[in-house]
DNA sequence: CTCAGTGCAAAGGATTTGCATGCCG
DNA sequence: CGGCATGCAAATCCTTTGCACTGAG
Protein backbone atom coordinates (compact mmCIF):
# COMPACT_ATOMS: atom_id res chain seq x y z
CA UNK A 1 0.00 0.00 0.00
CA UNK A 2 2.61 2.43 1.34
CA UNK A 3 5.06 0.97 -1.13
CA UNK A 4 2.64 1.40 -4.13
CA UNK A 5 2.14 4.67 -3.17
CA UNK A 6 5.40 6.24 -3.19
CA UNK A 7 6.41 3.72 -6.32
CA UNK A 8 3.82 5.28 -8.11
CA UNK A 9 5.00 9.11 -6.80
CA UNK A 10 7.99 7.88 -8.04
CA UNK A 11 7.66 6.82 -11.07
CA UNK A 12 5.60 10.56 -12.14
CA UNK A 13 7.84 12.21 -11.27
CA UNK A 14 10.15 10.25 -13.16
CA UNK A 15 8.18 10.66 -16.09
CA UNK A 16 7.86 14.45 -15.59
CA UNK A 17 12.07 14.68 -15.10
CA UNK A 18 12.14 14.81 -11.86
CA UNK A 19 13.82 13.56 -8.96
CA UNK A 20 11.52 11.93 -5.46
CA UNK A 21 13.96 13.44 -2.69
CA UNK A 22 13.47 12.65 0.76
CA UNK A 23 11.46 15.87 0.64
CA UNK A 24 9.08 15.05 -1.51
CA UNK A 25 8.55 11.83 0.02
CA UNK A 26 7.89 13.29 3.52
CA UNK A 27 5.79 15.61 2.04
CA UNK A 28 3.25 12.81 0.46
CA UNK A 29 3.91 10.38 3.09
CA UNK A 30 2.23 13.19 5.38
CA UNK A 31 -0.14 13.41 3.02
CA UNK A 32 -1.46 10.05 3.03
CA UNK A 33 -1.07 9.61 6.41
CA UNK A 34 -3.79 13.07 7.29
CA UNK A 35 -6.07 11.78 4.71
CA UNK A 36 -7.43 15.00 4.48
CA UNK A 37 -6.81 18.40 2.45
CA UNK A 38 -3.74 20.55 4.64
CA UNK A 39 -2.83 23.88 3.99
CA UNK A 40 0.87 24.97 4.42
CA UNK A 41 1.02 25.89 7.70
CA UNK A 42 -0.70 22.99 8.78
CA UNK A 43 2.13 20.38 6.79
CA UNK A 44 4.52 22.90 7.96
CA UNK A 45 3.62 22.57 11.94
CA UNK A 46 3.32 18.68 11.05
CA UNK A 47 6.72 18.45 10.07
CA UNK A 48 8.85 21.45 11.37
CA UNK A 49 12.40 21.37 9.89
CA UNK A 50 11.44 22.23 6.25
CA UNK A 51 12.00 25.91 4.54
CA UNK A 52 8.61 26.67 3.96
CA UNK A 53 9.71 27.84 0.83
CA UNK A 54 10.76 24.46 0.14
CA UNK A 55 7.38 22.92 1.17
CA UNK A 56 5.90 25.37 -1.36
CA UNK A 57 8.24 24.30 -4.17
CA UNK A 58 7.94 20.44 -3.81
CA UNK A 59 4.53 20.89 -3.78
CA UNK A 60 4.33 22.64 -7.34
CA UNK A 61 6.63 20.18 -8.55
CA UNK A 62 4.46 17.38 -6.99
CA UNK A 63 1.45 19.09 -8.62
CA UNK A 64 2.91 19.04 -11.80
CA UNK A 65 3.55 15.56 -11.74
CA UNK A 66 -0.02 14.79 -10.81
CA UNK A 67 1.12 13.37 -7.29
CA UNK A 68 -0.66 16.04 -5.37
CA UNK A 69 -3.63 18.27 -6.15
CA UNK A 70 -4.38 21.33 -5.05
CA UNK A 71 -8.28 22.49 -3.95
CA UNK A 72 -9.68 26.39 -3.46
CA UNK A 73 -12.21 25.92 -0.52
CA UNK A 74 -14.08 29.01 0.37
CA UNK A 75 -11.03 30.95 1.78
CA UNK A 76 -7.49 32.51 0.75
CA UNK A 77 -5.28 29.13 1.33
CA UNK A 78 -4.70 26.44 -0.91
CA UNK A 79 -5.14 23.28 0.24
CA UNK A 80 -2.75 19.88 -1.01
CA UNK A 81 -4.28 15.81 -1.25
CA UNK A 82 -3.11 13.35 -2.94
CA UNK A 83 -4.29 13.02 -6.53
CA UNK A 84 -6.53 10.78 -6.91
CA UNK A 85 -5.12 8.11 -8.76
CA UNK A 86 -3.50 7.55 -5.54
CA UNK A 87 -6.61 7.59 -3.45
CA UNK A 88 -10.27 7.44 -5.20
CA UNK A 89 -12.69 9.83 -6.28
CA UNK A 90 -14.31 12.13 -3.48
CA UNK A 91 -15.92 14.82 -2.88
CA UNK A 92 -15.04 17.76 0.55
CA UNK A 93 -17.29 19.14 3.29
CA UNK A 94 -15.82 22.27 3.79
CA UNK A 95 -16.65 24.20 7.27
CA UNK A 96 -17.16 27.83 6.44
CA UNK A 97 -16.74 28.44 10.47
CA UNK A 98 -13.02 26.09 11.23
CA UNK A 99 -11.98 25.80 7.47
CA UNK A 100 -11.67 22.25 7.90
CA UNK A 101 -12.24 20.12 4.71
CA UNK A 102 -13.07 16.13 5.23
CA UNK A 103 -13.65 13.70 2.33
CA UNK A 104 -17.15 11.99 1.79
CA UNK A 105 -18.08 9.96 -1.57
CA UNK A 106 -21.58 9.56 -3.31
CA UNK A 107 -23.06 6.35 -3.77
CA UNK A 108 -21.55 4.73 -7.08
CA UNK A 109 -25.12 4.81 -8.96
CA UNK A 110 -25.78 8.68 -7.60
CA UNK A 111 -21.93 9.34 -8.92
CA UNK A 112 -22.85 7.66 -12.32
CA UNK A 113 -25.64 9.71 -12.56
CA UNK A 114 -24.23 12.58 -12.00
CA UNK A 115 -20.93 12.06 -14.50
CA UNK A 116 -24.36 11.03 -17.35
CA UNK A 117 -25.57 14.46 -16.77
CA UNK A 118 -22.54 16.24 -16.69
CA UNK A 119 -21.22 14.62 -19.48
CA UNK A 120 -24.45 15.83 -21.55
CA UNK A 121 -23.71 19.49 -19.93
CA UNK A 122 -19.98 19.04 -21.56
CA UNK A 123 -21.06 18.58 -24.69
CA UNK A 124 -24.07 20.85 -24.98
CA UNK A 125 -21.49 23.28 -23.98
CA UNK A 126 -18.24 22.30 -26.00
CA UNK A 127 -16.57 22.56 -22.85
CA UNK A 128 -13.91 20.01 -22.38
CA UNK A 129 -14.07 18.67 -19.02
CA UNK A 130 -11.33 17.45 -16.96
CA UNK A 131 -12.66 16.69 -14.08
CA UNK A 132 -15.46 17.95 -11.74
CA UNK A 133 -15.67 18.93 -8.03
CA UNK A 134 -18.75 18.72 -6.17
CA UNK A 135 -18.69 20.26 -2.30
CA UNK A 136 -20.72 20.89 0.44
CA UNK A 137 -20.48 24.07 2.65
CA UNK A 138 -21.66 24.59 5.67
CA UNK A 139 -20.81 23.76 9.67
CA UNK A 140 -18.87 20.25 10.93
CA UNK A 141 -20.12 18.68 13.83
CA UNK A 142 -17.52 19.95 15.93
CA UNK A 143 -18.65 23.96 14.82
CA UNK A 144 -22.25 23.29 15.12
CA UNK B 1 -36.63 43.01 -13.56
CA UNK B 2 -33.89 45.32 -13.41
CA UNK B 3 -36.11 47.64 -10.88
CA UNK B 4 -36.66 44.36 -9.00
CA UNK B 5 -33.15 43.41 -8.88
CA UNK B 6 -32.50 47.40 -7.32
CA UNK B 7 -35.26 46.44 -4.96
CA UNK B 8 -34.24 43.70 -3.21
CA UNK B 9 -30.87 44.77 -2.81
CA UNK B 10 -32.20 47.73 -1.75
CA UNK B 11 -34.11 46.33 0.82
CA UNK B 12 -31.51 43.68 1.68
CA UNK B 13 -29.03 45.87 2.44
CA UNK B 14 -31.66 48.04 4.73
CA UNK B 15 -31.57 45.07 6.43
CA UNK B 16 -28.39 44.83 7.44
CA UNK B 17 -28.55 48.60 8.20
CA UNK B 18 -26.77 49.58 5.26
CA UNK B 19 -27.28 52.24 2.78
CA UNK B 20 -27.38 51.71 -1.42
CA UNK B 21 -25.28 54.02 -2.38
CA UNK B 22 -24.41 54.59 -5.85
CA UNK B 23 -20.99 52.47 -5.91
CA UNK B 24 -22.95 49.48 -4.73
CA UNK B 25 -25.76 50.01 -7.30
CA UNK B 26 -23.00 50.26 -10.04
CA UNK B 27 -21.49 47.18 -8.91
CA UNK B 28 -24.60 45.07 -9.01
CA UNK B 29 -26.08 46.69 -11.87
CA UNK B 30 -22.45 45.56 -13.69
CA UNK B 31 -22.87 42.08 -12.15
CA UNK B 32 -25.93 41.59 -13.74
CA UNK B 33 -25.03 43.08 -17.28
CA UNK B 34 -21.34 40.59 -17.22
CA UNK B 35 -23.64 37.62 -15.82
CA UNK B 36 -20.92 35.54 -15.22
CA UNK B 37 -18.38 35.74 -11.68
CA UNK B 38 -16.29 38.61 -12.26
CA UNK B 39 -12.62 39.39 -10.38
CA UNK B 40 -11.99 42.93 -8.73
CA UNK B 41 -9.68 43.58 -11.52
CA UNK B 42 -12.19 43.00 -14.15
CA UNK B 43 -14.98 44.86 -12.38
CA UNK B 44 -12.51 48.09 -12.38
CA UNK B 45 -11.90 47.58 -15.58
CA UNK B 46 -15.47 47.48 -16.90
CA UNK B 47 -16.10 50.09 -14.60
CA UNK B 48 -13.06 52.97 -13.93
CA UNK B 49 -13.20 56.09 -11.84
CA UNK B 50 -14.07 53.56 -8.95
CA UNK B 51 -11.25 53.41 -6.12
CA UNK B 52 -9.81 49.78 -5.97
CA UNK B 53 -10.81 50.03 -1.85
CA UNK B 54 -14.27 51.10 -2.30
CA UNK B 55 -14.50 47.76 -4.85
CA UNK B 56 -13.33 45.65 -2.02
CA UNK B 57 -15.00 47.22 0.77
CA UNK B 58 -18.36 47.41 -0.82
CA UNK B 59 -18.42 43.98 -1.96
CA UNK B 60 -17.59 42.64 0.76
CA UNK B 61 -20.60 44.63 1.96
CA UNK B 62 -22.53 43.32 -0.28
CA UNK B 63 -21.49 39.93 0.89
CA UNK B 64 -22.58 40.16 3.87
CA UNK B 65 -25.87 41.56 3.00
CA UNK B 66 -26.65 38.21 0.59
CA UNK B 67 -26.89 40.86 -2.27
CA UNK B 68 -23.32 39.20 -3.61
CA UNK B 69 -21.70 36.10 -3.72
CA UNK B 70 -17.54 35.27 -3.61
CA UNK B 71 -16.63 32.09 -5.16
CA UNK B 72 -13.05 30.48 -5.35
CA UNK B 73 -11.96 28.68 -8.33
CA UNK B 74 -8.81 27.02 -8.65
CA UNK B 75 -6.53 30.30 -8.57
CA UNK B 76 -5.91 32.84 -6.48
CA UNK B 77 -8.57 35.26 -7.07
CA UNK B 78 -11.85 35.95 -5.94
CA UNK B 79 -14.73 36.35 -7.85
CA UNK B 80 -18.45 37.57 -7.75
CA UNK B 81 -21.41 36.96 -8.25
CA UNK B 82 -25.04 38.28 -8.00
CA UNK B 83 -26.56 35.88 -4.92
CA UNK B 84 -28.97 33.01 -6.07
CA UNK B 85 -31.39 34.75 -4.69
CA UNK B 86 -31.40 37.36 -7.16
CA UNK B 87 -30.67 34.61 -9.78
CA UNK B 88 -31.33 31.16 -10.29
CA UNK B 89 -29.73 28.54 -8.56
CA UNK B 90 -26.38 27.17 -11.05
CA UNK B 91 -23.05 25.70 -11.26
CA UNK B 92 -19.70 27.05 -12.97
CA UNK B 93 -17.61 25.70 -15.77
CA UNK B 94 -14.02 26.65 -14.77
CA UNK B 95 -11.18 27.28 -17.37
CA UNK B 96 -7.86 26.01 -16.21
CA UNK B 97 -6.50 28.03 -18.91
CA UNK B 98 -7.71 31.47 -19.00
CA UNK B 99 -9.16 31.49 -16.05
CA UNK B 100 -13.00 32.45 -17.63
CA UNK B 101 -15.80 31.20 -15.20
CA UNK B 102 -19.37 30.78 -17.13
CA UNK B 103 -22.34 29.26 -15.22
CA UNK B 104 -24.92 25.91 -16.57
CA UNK B 105 -27.64 24.24 -14.83
CA UNK B 106 -28.43 21.33 -14.18
CA UNK B 107 -31.78 19.35 -15.65
CA UNK B 108 -34.15 19.70 -12.83
CA UNK B 109 -34.24 16.30 -12.41
CA UNK B 110 -30.71 15.91 -11.97
CA UNK B 111 -30.76 18.44 -9.43
CA UNK B 112 -33.16 17.06 -7.57
CA UNK B 113 -31.49 13.67 -7.13
CA UNK B 114 -28.35 15.31 -6.59
CA UNK B 115 -30.25 17.10 -3.94
CA UNK B 116 -31.18 14.01 -2.68
CA UNK B 117 -28.08 12.24 -2.46
CA UNK B 118 -26.12 15.17 -0.71
CA UNK B 119 -29.19 15.14 1.60
CA UNK B 120 -28.01 12.15 2.83
CA UNK B 121 -24.72 12.93 3.04
CA UNK B 122 -25.46 15.39 5.00
CA UNK B 123 -27.27 13.44 7.84
CA UNK B 124 -24.87 10.77 7.97
CA UNK B 125 -21.86 12.56 8.28
CA UNK B 126 -23.70 15.15 10.90
CA UNK B 127 -22.54 17.88 8.31
CA UNK B 128 -25.17 21.12 8.06
CA UNK B 129 -24.74 21.46 4.58
CA UNK B 130 -25.81 25.34 3.78
CA UNK B 131 -25.45 25.06 0.36
CA UNK B 132 -23.70 23.01 -2.54
CA UNK B 133 -20.81 23.54 -4.99
CA UNK B 134 -20.93 21.69 -8.45
CA UNK B 135 -18.33 22.64 -11.09
CA UNK B 136 -16.67 21.49 -14.13
CA UNK B 137 -13.25 22.39 -14.44
CA UNK B 138 -11.39 22.01 -17.47
CA UNK B 139 -10.62 23.83 -21.08
CA UNK B 140 -13.77 26.49 -22.43
CA UNK B 141 -14.41 26.46 -26.27
CA UNK B 142 -12.46 29.29 -26.71
CA UNK B 143 -8.93 28.12 -25.34
CA UNK B 144 -9.16 24.12 -26.84
C1' DC C 1 -23.16 68.55 12.71
C1' DT C 2 -22.69 63.69 12.49
C1' DC C 3 -21.55 59.60 10.52
C1' DA C 4 -21.16 56.46 6.85
C1' DG C 5 -18.90 56.22 2.23
C1' DT C 6 -14.83 57.20 -0.56
C1' DG C 7 -10.01 57.75 -2.36
C1' DC C 8 -5.27 57.35 -1.56
C1' DA C 9 -1.49 55.24 0.21
C1' DA C 10 0.48 52.05 3.23
C1' DA C 11 0.15 47.61 5.58
C1' DG C 12 -0.96 42.41 5.68
C1' DG C 13 -0.50 37.82 4.50
C1' DA C 14 -0.12 33.86 1.42
C1' DT C 15 2.91 32.63 -2.16
C1' DT C 16 7.00 33.17 -5.26
C1' DT C 17 11.64 34.08 -6.45
C1' DG C 18 16.87 35.23 -6.24
C1' DC C 19 20.94 33.74 -4.57
C1' DA C 20 24.44 31.09 -2.21
C1' DT C 21 25.21 26.54 -0.46
C1' DG C 22 24.96 21.52 -0.25
C1' DC C 23 24.27 17.08 -2.11
C1' DC C 24 23.34 13.31 -5.45
C1' DG C 25 24.54 11.37 -9.75
C1' DC D 1 32.46 18.40 -11.77
C1' DG D 2 27.29 19.70 -12.98
C1' DG D 3 22.92 20.55 -11.89
C1' DC D 4 19.05 20.24 -9.19
C1' DA D 5 17.31 20.66 -4.26
C1' DT D 6 17.34 23.49 -0.23
C1' DG D 7 17.27 27.45 3.16
C1' DC D 8 17.08 32.12 3.91
C1' DA D 9 15.55 36.46 2.92
C1' DA D 10 13.57 39.68 -0.06
C1' DA D 11 10.07 40.53 -3.46
C1' DT D 12 5.13 39.89 -5.41
C1' DC D 13 0.48 40.18 -5.67
C1' DC D 14 -4.25 40.11 -4.05
C1' DT D 15 -6.59 42.02 -0.36
C1' DT D 16 -7.31 44.81 3.85
C1' DT D 17 -6.76 48.82 6.66
C1' DG D 18 -5.68 53.75 8.44
C1' DC D 19 -6.67 58.27 7.72
C1' DA D 20 -8.40 62.51 6.00
C1' DC D 21 -12.16 64.25 3.19
C1' DT D 22 -16.72 64.54 1.26
C1' DG D 23 -21.63 64.24 1.07
C1' DA D 24 -26.25 62.93 2.61
C1' DG D 25 -29.62 63.37 6.41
Amino acid sequence: MATDLHATAASRLREDGQRYTPRRRALVELLAEVDQPCTIPQLLELRSGMAQSSVYRNLAVLERAGVVHRIMTTDEFGRYELAEHLTEHHHHLICETCGDVTDFTLPSDAEADLEAALEKVARRTAFQAQHHRLDLVGTCPRCS
